[in-house]
DNA sequence: TTATCTAACGTTATATCATAACAGTCAAGG
DNA sequence: CCTTGACTGTTATGATATAACGTTAGATAA
């Protein structure tokens, strides 16, 4: 199985374009330098996929490509390099979809939720703020510390419940 | 590794006691056969199994207690009771431990959040309810169709938090 | 400059999680 | 009785992920 969306031409949800691709590579690229964090070769390279992929990418996917390009070709690169990204903040990982996608909204101390397409596979980063409230109000009813939190949803996008009618 | 929490007779979080077990399971089967569906041996074991369990089980986890009781030793008997299971709403997939819990609350048609113990690996089903509305909020600003949510967040219960002082 | 140190890379090997496909079993209904 | 369909169990394989170790290359100190 690959996790990678169809990339026919027709794009379901509102992604990071390519246009945008090289901004955000330059703010990852500003923002490791300045925690100390090295964005190296395969590291900016596992970026730039994510960010051109539509949908989120499976570590294989990445591998994949990574390979063909004269890195390594053996699970471990990929994992490692998209392990910083998450570490970074500058990609997530969407465990429903054991795949990988690049931040929308990088830098910026947010909690997000994800709006997973079944139709078209397509991820899209949700604002979480208001869940995120919820979410440690519930926690702390429960005497709950909580650190970090997973907020998936499964549905249709409106592009494609639009196609569908 | 395994994915069972210790049984050392201290029990972080709120789950279902063994006092409850016999109870939902006969819950479950009237429910079942209200419903048409089979609670099966297997099945009826698997749920049992899962009660009785503090933490999600693994699947192979699951697997190894039923093989050891006679039941079939192969990965698909574990998965599909499994997914009986929480299709029917009796358990719930973990997916950020790949694992599965019982259901707290059988029965109810209710959105769950679940609080995750890094320390003591114990899973608590939250109630959802204000998180679940939020994020319904959230999707529907998207145009996003939404047909169901993971909520999973990770941090430390309070009887760890209370050990840790 | 050169020696040294460390983070990152690439590899081999293996662990872990999950499902496809098919044969045998058994209870319910014709 | 016989068919039917759901369930179980098996073999086999696929998909995801990490441990461990030697090598490389960039930074740092002498």
């Amino acid at each position: 199985m690959t996790t990678q969306a169809q990339d026919n031409g027709f794009c379901c949800a509102d992604h990071s374009g390519a246009a945008n691709v090289a901004a955000i590579l330059a703010a990852a690229e500003a923002r490791a330098r300045a925690t100390g964090a090295r964005l190296t070769p395969v590291r900016r390279r596992v970026l730039e996929i994510l960010l051109q992929a539509h949908g989120a990418l499976g570590a294989y996917d990445v591998l994949e490509k990574l390979s063909a390009e004269g890195f390594g070709s053996q699970p471990p690169v990929a994992y490692r390099a998209l392990n910083f990204l998450v570490d970074q903040g500058l990609a997530h990982r969407i465990r429903r979809l054991n795949a990988f996608t690049a931040c929308a909204h990088p830098g910026q101390d947010h909690r997000a939720a994800f709006l997973i397409c079944e139709s078209c596979d397509s991820v899209t980063e949700a604002d979480a703020g208001a869940v995120s409230a919820a979410l440690d109000q519930a926690a702390k009813a429960a005497g709950f510390d909580l650190a970090r939190a997973t907020i998936e949803a499964v549905g249709q996008c409106s592009a494609c419940r639009e196609a569908a009618r």
